[in-house]
DNA sequence: TTAACTGCAAATAATTTGCACTTCG
DNA sequence: CGAAGTGCAAATTATTTGCAGTTAA
């Protein structure tokens, strides 16, 4: 896969360097990471990668189709490797939790959705609410 | 409708201006606003409310219920009337172009959620894709 | 070799905050 | 009158950019 990669730069005039292998690595090891938390997680490892040098390369990789990017809270874009894309994210507003559910809860909605000519991307669907526990609590 | 608001204010302790009625005024007309939209629709008027002072009300105004607010596009919140929010966001990541989709499109996908413990607030729901144009241009 | 890439620092953009003055009730 | 609200300017936070030195191919 890491081959793929390289191609898939090479096709386009870029390179494959250090930094955006520790990048990709790191967006896959967090799952969801906000370009603060990839930098601080690679600088808490030998290898720091500068934050200018992260936004680049996000931006890249995203631009490559081999990331996506949601925006889980208000204030910050969080990215995360398209392969792992399978599930959508309900953002609770009581306690900021981001859980997950399989795509497959939203297959019905995306039916509706492109018969209204419009191609959702379920890899990327955001949605705010409120967990059980918050609900609850009220 | 006025006074309802008025009473809610008060009951909180807040007052009721001459630039919350403003901002609150332009948010119905523009139906999604950023806090600049705003603030420029109304200095376009003979009315001028700071750019702060706006970003204050609207910030009351999401907690008092009133008014609702999604992510429209990467790099900005927009504001809308509660009262409006019968309908969800397409927004097209070709043409950046944001249409409406009536909420019932995903009412049996509000329901497998809520069966996963988890209320979903449809009024903010937003769908990023493709419109049938930029699908078809690719 | 040489065009792409990186780090660093400075520049922007978006949003928030401190404070003295104004206004609602 | 007194607390809440406003404008203005300065402070923060998030993100982008210019540039000189570094590195992949």
């Amino acid at each position: 896969m890491t081959e793929d990669w390289v191609a898939l730069l090479r096709e386009r005039g870029y390179r494959m360097t250090h930094q955006r292998r520790l990048v990709l690595g790191a967006v896959r090891e967090l799952r969801h990471a906000t370009p603060e938390q990839v930098h601080s997680h690679l600088r808490q490892q030998d290898d720091a990668v500068d934050l200018a040098t992260v936004y680049r390369t996000l931006e890249l990789l995203v631009d490559l189709g081999m990331v996506g990017h949601s925006r889980l809270a208000s204030n910050a874009e969080t990215y995360h490797l398209i392969a792992h894309a399978d599930h959508i994210h309900l953002v609770c507003r009581g306690c900021g939790t981001v859980s997950e559910a399989p795509v497959e809860v939203a297959d019905g909605f995306a039916g509706k959705v492109r018969a209204q000519g419009f191609e959702p991307d379920l890899g990327h669907l955001v949605v705010y609410g409120r967990c059980a526990d918050c609900a609850s609590a009220t």
